[in-house]
DNA sequence: ATACGAGTCCGTCATCCCCA
DNA sequence: TGGGGATGACGGACTCGTAT
């Protein structure tokens, strides 16, 4: 697999693991955390195993800087130890409202990785059969929240802003989009300037122009009709995918949360059962 | 200084899925 | 059932930290 193939691997299988994560958290252990996982995607990968064994796990304490990454020895139930390579995703600094709590991305390299890698690339297409789709992360929010009350759901938009947690940080999203004389579309506040690829027939955001299929007459029109809805729809799917991906990062913030809290309950659980052994186990002296 | 790996962001395509 | 919004997947550009 190429660099940026196993790349987007790992993003690919970031949310699945994060599931898994939540699951096996309770326990609290490192090593178990990344066995689950492991076997768990054994499973979804059979015959598959060029591609690197994958696993997300939370960690308290610091971890190393930035980008920096760290090797650590793991062993499977199986008696198996792999080698991960882990790397810590720093969170935005106002996201995270427990410090304690890293979210660490761990790779362990399959044997025949390497092998593989050295194959070439598969076609996009073919990579889409093998990749099936998942279900869509919200609707995973919504069922995990219908389970456990104090979860809130991503609702739509509306309610979605007005009731932000207070401990998530809302990111700034520019809305105002305009064309300029040379076809560029320019966003005000921290978006970048992008062009358009095929800038004569560009409408700004929420212009829909009243060109009934009955009034073209020539090919040509036809032709520039077809192009002005490919423009439209470009531009507005555009837009949904920015929208989405905030949302998104909005959700795994709140796994995040999540897991804190979880994490929190279950330190409190287990020193209450140490404390109930104290109390009900008979003195030996 | 520079090469490299890893992470992030973005635009686009393909597909899912809801609703009129 | 078709249209359109939502989102998974992909590839490219860019940034940043580290190693040399």
């Amino acid at each position: 697999m190429s660099k940026c193939g196993r790349k987007k691997y790992i993003k690919t299988n970031l949310r699945q693991m994060t599931m898994e994560t939540i699951e096996s958290q309770q326990d609290g252990s490192v090593t178990d955390s990344v066995a689950e996982s492991e076997s768990a995607h054994m499973q979804t990968q059979t015959g598959q195993n060029s591609i690197p064994t994958l696993a997300q796990v939370s960690v308290a304490g610091s971890g190393t800087g930035r980008g920096s990454p760290a090797v650590t020895l793991v062993q499977l139930p199986s008696g198996q130890t792999v080698h991960v390579q882990g790397v810590i995703q720093t969170p935005q600094p106002s996201v995270i409202q427990s410090p304690q709590i890293q979210t660490v991305q761990v790779a362990t390299i399959a044997e025949t990785d390497e092998s593989a890698e050295s194959e070439g690339v598969i076609d996009s297409h073919k990579r889409r059969e093998i990749l099936s789709r998942r279900p869509s992360y919200r609707k995973i929010l919504n069922e995990l929240s219908s389970d456990v009350p104090g979860v809130p759901k991503i609702e739509e938009e509306k309610s979605e802003e007005e009731g932000t947690p207070p401990n998530i940080a809302t990111m700034a999203v520019p809305t105002s989009i305009y064309q300029t004389s040379t076809g560029q579309y320019t966003a005000t506040g921290d978006m970048p300037t992008y062009q358009i690829r095929a800038p004569t027939t560009a409408l700004p955001q929420g212009v829909v122009m009243a060109a009934s299929p009955g009034s073209l007459h020539s090919p040509q029109q036809l032709a520039e009709e077809a192009t002005r809805k490919r423009e439209l729809r470009l531009m507005k799917n555009r837009e949904a995918a920015k929208e989405c991906r905030r949302r998104k990062k909005e959700y795994v913030k709140c796994l995040e949360s999540r897991v804190a809290v979880l994490e929190v309950q279950n330190k409190k659980l287990i020193e209450e059962l140490e404390t109930l052994k104290d109390i009900c186990s008979p003195k030996t002296d």
